[in-house]
DNA sequence: ATTCCGAGTAGACAGTGTCTACCCAGGCTT
DNA sequence: AAGCCTGGGTAGACACTGTCTACTCGGAAT
């Protein structure tokens, strides 16, 4: 029987629960670590055992966020037969999708303690959405650097997904939903949208 | 002399200035109300009577970081007679070396928790820049909808300013200063750089 | 049967933001 | 001129936080 790694992890995962499922409902302030413990029904000192600091539980939390953003992002994507910008749109449209739905996770995902302290691990989660962002847009668009575009297209995101959350765009565009910034974002970056067709690309020697 | 209006504000106006110093010197997590107040030379009680809460003093500091840039900006375009992308990237370029140079005030002027209570007067700060950049945008690229390409543009930049500075995009461009990502940037939201007037824009009537 | 050890408890400590009672000098009224 | 009032600051309390440390206890291994 699995008992001896069911009982290993127990508690731990049972923390990272109930941290998913209060950053959800109440947001990142209410992620202290002495509530989470009372939520998980241990005492404060319990979760030391396992995450020998707030930020490394924070962290853990936090990347239960990536899997859950790369899980939908997969599921989205599907076999991957679709034209490089049509996945791009897609995922662009998941991940502000889930960044607008699921605002206290995608905020504390991207905290700067967390990202800096190497704990997380976080690094080698976002590397390989980056190697397939760059991979999608070098296929859209194979005049250009494709590194360069898609971390600019992924800054982009990123700062819509901010902004809008925030409410600042919401005055100025006056538009009642997210779609037509992340269009605007992709025509930027991808050109403005072909039928089927890339266009022809300009100056470009083969 | 103007000792009412002097000694009025002169703890305040202190405090602020100690903020400042301090989110510079030694970044977001040692602004506390009570280290603040230290250093002001005051008890940790003194700060309430001009900041109800600790919010407050914090979004007054910001607010200084936004006038700060904003001035850096108005400086940096001087009689305004560059072209528009000029400007543009001007402006761009000081937004980020601001943004890299001052981490911490940069990371406490868009704080969740200080954009979204209105106590900061924060909207009335940020709306005159963000029309600035859509006349900017709408004479660069008449053929757009501005307001759109202006907050795709201002969420790239901002975008940029946090990945580049927690370290995710140095490692995957390979680059070591963040201008070809801003030139990235402009190119996808002006059109690839013209030489000197812009590209006769195509499919654009009238 | 005894020893040992992992896992969790409980208390202490320094630090935080907020609240409240107090205090005191300066200007006002009377 | 005497007394009051009030703005501006002090100081202590309170609940809460993260971390550290001493401890307990049940079950497994020797």
């Amino acid at each position: 029987m699995a008992s001896a790694s069911e009982r290993d992890g127990r508690l731990r995962s049972r923390l990272i629960e109930v941290g998913v499922d209060l950053v959800t409902a109440e947001g990142v302030q209410a992620l202290s670590l002495r509530e989470i413990a009372r939520r998980a029904g241990v005492s404060h000192g319990a979760p030391r055992r396992y995450f020998p600091t707030h930020l490394e539980l924070l962290s853990a939390i936090a990347r239960r966020g990536f899997e859950d953003l790369a899980s939908r992002g997969a599921v989205a994507i599907g076999d991957g037969t679709a034209s490089p910008r049509e996945q791009l749109a897609t995922l662009g449209r998941v991940y502000l999708d889930f960044a607008l739905t699921h605002r206290g996770m995608h905020e504390l995902m991207f905290r700067h303690d967390l990202l800096e302290s190497n704990t997380l691990g976080l690094r080698d989660t976002s590397l390989p959405i980056f190697a397939l962002l760059t991979d999608l847009v070098g296929r859209a668009r194979p005049d250009a650097d494709a590194r360069l575009v898609a971390g600019s297209f992924l800054a982009n995101l990123y700062g819509i997904a901010q902004l809008w959350s925030w409410g600042s765009l919401q005055l100025t565009t006056g538009a009642d939903d997210v779609v037509p910034l992340l269009r605007t974002a992709l025509d930027a970056h991808l050109g403005p949208e072909g039928p089927e067709e890339p266009e022809e690309p300009e100056g470009y020697e083969g």
